[in-house]
DNA sequence: GAGGCCTGTTGACCAATATCAATGCCGTAC
DNA sequence: GTACGGCATTGATATTGGTCAACAGGCCTC
């Protein structure tokens, strides 16, 4: 933080007649990630005049899939899951998604692909998809940034049936935690301890496991030793090298902001 | 086919000076599908300029995960899987694609991301990624193509993540089926009977399952009425509804051509 | 035509995970 | 402070799918 502006004075007033008033972009943590990295101020400006910004509370719906698709968001705070649902009632995660991510941009048809729910409180801005596509269709930069999202997106989505078709339950389970654990570093969110968020039912849902085995495989790597729990919540990473070993984490991933 | 010039004969030389020879493309069933909807003769000339075409026989590799990427391909004629490996041996093959689909196009840091092999004989357009990007660049409608491209990946990933994280063995392979036959369908090839062209192996490594419980599956299957067997690489649907039921497939999922 | 190889099928057994049930912990409401 | 509700943990048991092994069928070579 190199700041010499003092905080919470309307930035953009002294820099110009033309900037009436500040973006809340100005204080985003995803505002150098994803669309709107390429952006300039301008841009921005007529980026947000296609939505607002909106919130959600813990467990709240952001979108249902098969419901006719106005807006897709893009998180500015909060954690939130993509996720797509049997009749029966078993569901499965596909992506967990932080600041700075997208969700809710995959249609069918006009209609949302898969649901999305908010994993704590979750504030972002929503931008309507119509009014985006035109933008982006004039826009080259913007349109580049949209694919780049995908492309992250669809290779986290082969790393995860990597996971789910082929590693065993506690191996699933130390990779979910390197994931989270990379996931909230990129994103300068948490710390240590790691506080997941997420109920081990969630977490089950995520890595296609019940919760009994995701508990007893979370007793299993802290009494091996790589981890420390606080709560229920909270996890210490002790053996980062060895939890990334058991959970089959190839190199640096360089996580990437992504849109689902 | 309601074609009235002669096949075999060069078509393009009675159409204009410009056109000297005739397009690859003019019988290629992927023309009309993917990156290559949007082209017209000229620019699609442009982009065929950017690379060639090339053969695989089966089983052979069209691109190796870690690999410097060249370029990507776009199938011509065959099937081909995408897939991820671990040192151990374990593999998940993360889609399969079919002509008028992608492949090696998702990059880490200038290498291929997952590996590509042949699971027939392949013939695929080759282009230079980074040719490729900069004609994107400059042709939007292109760009978007590609985006929709992802999309449906993406879409697509997300139903797998639904199969290998809950569906139960039987279920799974009745999913498979029907992808498979909505897959050929779609972009007519096969017919009935359908020809997986995969071995027991590559289904269970696609299914997150082993060689006999592939076997097994299908066994209950056939024995319940909904498929027959001819051979061990042809399948009738008898009972496409209740197959479909068991796989937990919705309605049709408006198979679009993808990229991975 | 015989032999060998590759793949698929089938059976027996075992290991991993799901299911069911009991208990404990923690936060909240009253 | 106490009672309640929700979630996590732990144990006992059931089920699924994996592993190991035997065998069968198809195809190729010789």
């Amino acid at each position: 933080m190199n700041f010499t502006a003092p905080p919470g004075q309307p930035r953009g007033i002294a820099v110009g007649l033309k900037l009436l008033t500040s973006l809340p972009c100005d204080r985003c943590v995803g505002r150098s990630l994803n669309l709107c990295r390429p952006l300039d101020d301008a841009r921005l400006r007529r980026l947000l005049a296609l939505g607002g910004i909106r919130h959600w509370k813990r467990h709240e719906t952001l979108f249902r899939a098969g419901d006719p698709m106005t807006s897709f968001f893009k998180i500015r705070k909060g954690i939130a899951a993509v996720s797509r649902a049997l009749d029966d009632g078993r569901r499965q995660i596909v992506a967990v998604r932080a600041p700075g991510d997208c969700v809710g941009y995959l249609d069918n048809d006009g209609r949302y692909a898969f649901e999305g729910e908010a994993l704590t409180d979750v504030e972002a801005c929503a931008f309507d998809r119509r009014g985006f596509d035109a933008f982006a269709a004039d826009h080259p930069d913007l349109a580049a940034a949209v694919s780049e999202a995908l492309s992250s997106a669809l290779k986290q989505t082969g790393q995860a049936m990597l996971v789910l078709g082929q590693l065993k339950s506690t191996e699933r389970v130390a990779h979910f935690l390197c994931e989270i654990d990379a996931l909230y570093r990129d994103r300068h969110i948490g710390g240590t301890p790691l506080v997941l968020h997420m109920s081990r039912g969630e977490i089950g849902d995520y890595l296609g496991l019940t919760i009994e085995t995701v508990s007893r495989s979370m007793g299993k790597l802290k009494k091996r030793g790589l981890i420390g729990l606080i709560g229920s919540d909270g996890v210490v990473v002790l053996e980062g090298a060895k939890l990334r070993e058991v959970g089959k984490v190839g190199a640096a991933p360089a996580s990437v902001a992504a849109a689902f």
